[in-house]
DNA sequence: GCTTTACCTCAAGTTAAGATGAGGTTTTAT
DNA sequence: ATAAAACCTCATCTTAACTTGAGGTAAAGC
């Protein structure tokens, strides 16, 4: 068990996750390892972080694209460090804000929207927070005038 | 186009959901028609909200399995009224709370918690939000000690 | 009356995020 | 030296929420 040359089975007990996950991940270049002369994975120890952070990532609602993604523009070569996890959070903290604003004000809404008889999909603030507007074409049409 | 008999191409323009999704929530029990001569959808007026209020929970992240639980809760016969939706809304007025709650605990202790070293399976509080703790024997182990 | 548009059913495909299993090799432990 | 545990690859399965397509009927417009 040396520090840089951690075996599949080991990451997976201490992350939590199964190994099959792990190979999925490596797949999706999520994480990387390479081969010991059996054709067996190893790892260095920076996969440990790495997974922990898809894991609060993907608890945050983040899909494991966008986490690649994120990923993406971390250091290549060098074992990511504290400053690096750190921007990361910044970025992922920002989501949440912009995330529990929306919800906020969707729970604002939601009494008086699904209680005052319109529901229209034009400006219902449930159909359109102003952060999930899609406009195309003529659009669906207003559901009742009581509103 | 009488006003209790709505065919299924009119339904899907005035909600934006395609004819196919309608076809989907009346398979799944969300939504409900009966045939004319031909064989063919006809919607009381009331499936317009209906679907809307659908969308709606949808996009509070809430899945069509418990949207349809909850629907089984309302009136099955009598067209369900604005005191029908208002307690509909209320029920995930609550749940958006509790949501919100979440995300906002989440956002507070992300930085701390990337940023300090640990991230460690047991005690960090974006592994372990007490709404989420899955105890199950002795579980993966903590990552690093700096903590 | 004929054509186009709208519907119908049923089967199969799609994406995300893995889980499961078969059949075979490597390591590790005794 | 041998058996058990850990790995390997590849293929197939799972769930949610739909979408797409094929092959055929009904309704509407001119």
């Amino acid at each position: 068990m040396e520090d840089a040359n951690l075996s599949v089975g080991y990451v997976a007990k201490r992350t939590g996750v199964k190994v099959s996950t792990l190979h999925f991940y490596e797949q999706k270049g999520l994480i990387r390892s390479w081969r010991n002369q059996g054709n067996q994975r190893r790892y260095k120890r920076d996969v440990l972080r790495r997974i922990s952070v898809i894991k609060a990532a993907q608890r945050l609602g983040i899909s494991l694209q966008s986490i690649h993604q994120t990923f993406l523009g971390m250091p290549n070569e060098r074992t990511p460090d504290k400053k690096d996890w750190a921007q990361l959070s910044q970025r992922w903290q920002q989501q949440l804000d912009q995330q529990i604003n929306s919800l906020t004000k969707l729970r604002d809404s939601l009494d008086g929207c699904i209680g005052c008889g319109c529901l229209s999909m034009q400006s219902c603030p449930i159909y359109n927070p102003e952060d999930a507007l899609e406009i195309e074409g003529p659009g669906p049409v207003i559901l009742d005038r009581k509103c």
